[in-house]
DNA sequence: TAGGGTCCGTAAACCGGTTTGCTAAACCGG
DNA sequence: CCGGTTTAGCAAACCGGTTTACGGACCCTA
């Protein structure tokens, strides 16, 4: 066994070449600088000392990481339960990795974004979900790393990508109202953005198109008829249950997202009611699985994954700073109808 | 306008403030070795300046950088397609994040694996999918990063944590021969584990639990009942057309994955016949969603988020150096029977 | 043969922090 | 009033690279 093993360093390599520090550089980096026989020689010898240049040392030096950073307000655990976040990664993960950065993802650790973000080794960030009033924005922004923000609603110094949610939330509620749907339910997304984030977020975004819409229709839903929970099957499960316990009977649900949709239908197949038979369920999103369901599910498609990409050619944009005045761009949103939506039941049945 | 905004730097508080940069450093990190008075002073002055200490430069001196790497020998957009990831990844994310650890994807950058992990900013490294005798796990290896591989179905000196998909396999296949199946077909999932792979990784091991049950029963399926593609549901769509195509009408089908399994699915309705009225359909994974697909998905059920936290708890523990023999772990796997596979349909119906 | 380019390589400064002695002053009991 | 212990803070080395500025050797040319 050898002792402790060291970490063969650059000083390691050019006294075994007897050449200096710069050499061995050059012979990595400037390869042209050199005398090409001395570079390989360099090189041969790092290679049999197995010498990896340290990477921490040189972003010192060169002042840029490689990698973006995807900054979400919740923890990773939960986020990535959600098949939406997979498909937004997926669009970002794509450009980055084509143009050569990686990933790291920026999470709550151990409670803390605003560490999280002070520990972050990155070039820039897409910060996803949270709204430009939130504080961990600023410490970003003062960090001085570029950014942009998705579903954010921003008009703002910094850049955005959104999706017309408000649109798609009326398409959905116009949706179930043509069906002659009159008693619905609403299953909102939870989190930290609608608890810090004022009253732009996305849920209040979508929640508007939803309420306008069937305030129109002479609709306005009580209070236990719109239930919160996490985006994930079983918080739409349980945001039902909450709906149904407290006894109300709808024959619609507007779910924020296709997850929480599943969790509801789940929910209804397990009272024994039917879908969309007795109760029709819209989702949010259009994730791939939505067309494979049981039912297939009805929901309001936005482009996931381009909305990833778009995020991070925006953000390299920035980051080259050929920015003057800060870009915001929407998305667009559609209905998508499949078989979980129906007329509303016989009246009287009930 | 301010001039280009230069970084604020330790030297800067410490002028500033008149005192030395030992002294603005302990007074973050040390600030009992400081008196009471002027630690409070300092950081005043840090916090007006915008003074944040730099990332990497801490980094430099700690010898650590508090994140750990996922590697994958795939790009993140393929990956973050398949739920199956998500899962794993959330599993892995709760544990780092309780640990105060960042998440940073390794992949193929502009397409060389190596050149992404000698970027990579990590404490240690979780390979999923990536048999020991790949090179890239070498050159982990030789980077003296401390590793843990998942599915490699290793026992060599690096730890690892595997789940048992030989025995999954052979509880899928005896399956569907218990319900009188003997024509089937398998969609097999590609990738470049199998390609520089060798003979046991994850793909191999469930094609001889597959074989083997089937060769019991003296059935030995022809090479073109089986097709490859990636684990994604239009990789299974695709795969099982390739079968289709070639003339086969299996009345059951064993996939490799539950993304795959849905794509097969969704063909197999395309070309009007029903599951599993006329085909049967086992998946692999037990996603979340399997449950609510239509029909809900019979698959192989392995602990995939346990199988991420498993991991990562492990890679703590090596990283801790509190390692003698390397461990290796092998969790269950098991059949969970839901509706989407039935008994062959009558003989003479075709 | 002086002057001007290339070519090849080096020493030293630098990136922005942390950590290790070390010292000067204040404090303390006897 | 003295030797010994704390307390508070500093200078300099260090982490492992990159980059700048410089110089010697060699070759051409006028």
């Amino acid at each position: 066994m050898e002792q402790v093993a060291r970490r063969v360093t650059i000083a390691d390599v050019a006294e075994r070449a007897g050449v200096s520090k710069t050499a061995v550089s050059f012979a990595f980096n400037n390869p042209d600088r050199l005398n090409v026989d001395t570079a390989t020689r360099i090189l041969g010898i790092a290679q049999e000392l197995g010498y990896r240049p340290d990477p921490v040392a040189r972003m010192l030096t060169q002042r840029r990481t490689g990698s973006i950073g995807i900054l979400t307000p919740q923890d990773l655990s939960v986020i990535f339960t959600n098949p939406f976040f997979g498909a937004f990664s997926a669009g970002i993960a794509g450009v980055a990795e084509e143009r050569g950065y990686g990933l790291h993802f920026i999470s709550p650790l151990q409670g803390s974004l605003t560490r999280a973000i002070h520990r972050a080794i990155v070039d820039g960030v897409v910060a996803i979900g949270l709204t430009d009033d939130h504080p961990e924005i600023d410490e970003v922004r003062r960090a001085g790393l570029p950014m942009v923000l998705v579903d954010s609603a921003t008009t703002g110094d910094a850049a955005s990508i959104d999706v017309d949610d408000e649109g798609g939330a009326r398409l959905a509620a116009a949706h179930l109202l043509e069906l002659g749907h009159r008693d619905l339910a609403i299953l909102a997304i939870d989190g930290p953005r609608s608890a810090g984030g004022g009253a732009h977020g996305v849920v209040e975004r979508r929640m508007r198109g939803y309420r306008e819409t069937l305030a129109v229709a002479g609709i306005d839903l009580p209070a236990d008829a719109i239930a919160i929970g996490p985006a994930s099957i079983d918080g739409g499960r349980e945001a039902f249950e909450r709906v149904w316990d407290a006894g109300r009977r709808p024959t619609a649900v507007l779910a924020m997202s296709d997850a929480m949709a599943i969790g509801a239908i789940r929910a209804i197949h397990q009272r024994g009611s039917s879908v969309p038979g007795e109760v029709s369920v819209v989702g949010f999103d259009d994730i791939d699985l939505a067309a494979s369901t049981d039912p297939p599910l009805t929901t309001v498609h936005q482009p996931v994954q381009g909305k990833g990409e778009a995020a991070v050619r925006l953000l390299l944009s920035v980051m080259e700073g050929s920015s003057q005045a800060p870009v915001h761009r929407r998305l667009e949103t559609r209905l998508v109808v499949r078989s979980s939506t129906g007329p509303v039941a016989q009246v009287g049945r009930r």
